[in-house]
DNA sequence: CATAGTTTTCAATTTTTTTTGAAAACAAAA
DNA sequence: TTTTGTTTTCAAAAAAAATTGAAAACTATG
């Protein structure tokens, strides 16, 4: 396989996966053509790389600067922005907890917390609130657990990592 | 807040929260309605429920199926079909892991492993697969750990989790 | 084997999401 | 201030995903 035919692949292979994970394929396709890329790219080099229209790839951009995986970089004498990845791969996953986090288990969260109030007494209310306990439970400690990973440096996650296979 | 608004809410973030994640927001709504049933349903009562056709209602409990996540019921003396949601959590989340994991994981660790074997002869190769034995790596070891969680039974889970947020 | 209750299928439709591209906004240089 | 290169916006179009519902298939029972 030459360097051309494997970008392509993992290009295409990393937007999939992110579909597949409610993420939108193009913001994922322009994420990996950073990551691979040795220099930053500008928005035009972009468009041109994945054969996207102007505005497609500038919100895509955008979107990955709000999830922190993309930098805008200024060349001096320039007008033209560059975009990079951030390519430590600990800080990549720590970025996108802390994203979908925030945007996902919170809300679910206070849902849960929410409807936690209600008294069980009859069959149809017990076996809510029973549901609506472990749910909570989990939740909340999954919760805990993610927000001491996304405080933990990378030598302990991979600590983590090895006791779990052990 | 009432049950039947309790109910409601539930199920709503339940399909909010699964539409996030790339999942059918039907089929989550059809796997809440499940959870918190006191006893099993047919596919009329789902479609009633959740005021989805048949098809709909049909097509999502098979899927729930195939997921590992609800069970048929016959009972004597009756033809129609009752479904009821397997309600132990740590079950739910292992089988979400065994399905997740082998419908996108292992895809993007085989492709992962194809393109590894490109030759580094020039920056943009050498930046190609820096970033693909750095992804290869991280993924491969979050695959065994996901081997481990699955095979593990739900107090080693628990212990995990307080291990992390100790 | 015929009937009736039930589930499954799938082409057509509807809804949701994504993308486009031209115009507007912006900002550096002349 | 005007020109020019660049980014941003967003209504409209296109594409993708989900849903419907009626017909077909299935299956227990008389």
């Amino acid at each position: 396989m030459d360097i051309q035919e494997g970008k392509q692949k993992f290009i295409e292979s990393w937007g999939k996966m992110a579909s597949d994970w409610g993420i939108n394929r193009t913001m994922a396709q322009v994420h990996a053509l950073l990551l691979i890329a040795p220099e930053p790219l500008t928005a035009d080099e972009v468009m041109e790389g994945l054969s996207i229209s102007r505005g497609n790839s500038n919100m895509n951009l955008r979107a990955l600067m709000d999830w922190g995986l993309v930098h805008k970089q200024l060349k001096a004498g320039e007008r033209k922005e560059y975009f990079y990845a951030e390519k430590d791969m600990w800080t990549v996953v720590r970025q996108i907890i802390v994203h979908r986090k925030k945007k996902e288990l919170e809300p679910m969260l206070k849902v849960l917390d929410e409807v936690a109030n209600i008294e069980p007494n009859c069959p149809e209310s017990e076996s809510f609130c029973n549901v609506v306990k472990d749910i909570r439970m989990l939740s909340s400690k999954a919760n805990q657990t993610l927000d001491t990973l996304i405080k933990a440096d990378s030598n302990w996650f991979a600590n983590i990592f090895l006791r779990m296979v052990r």
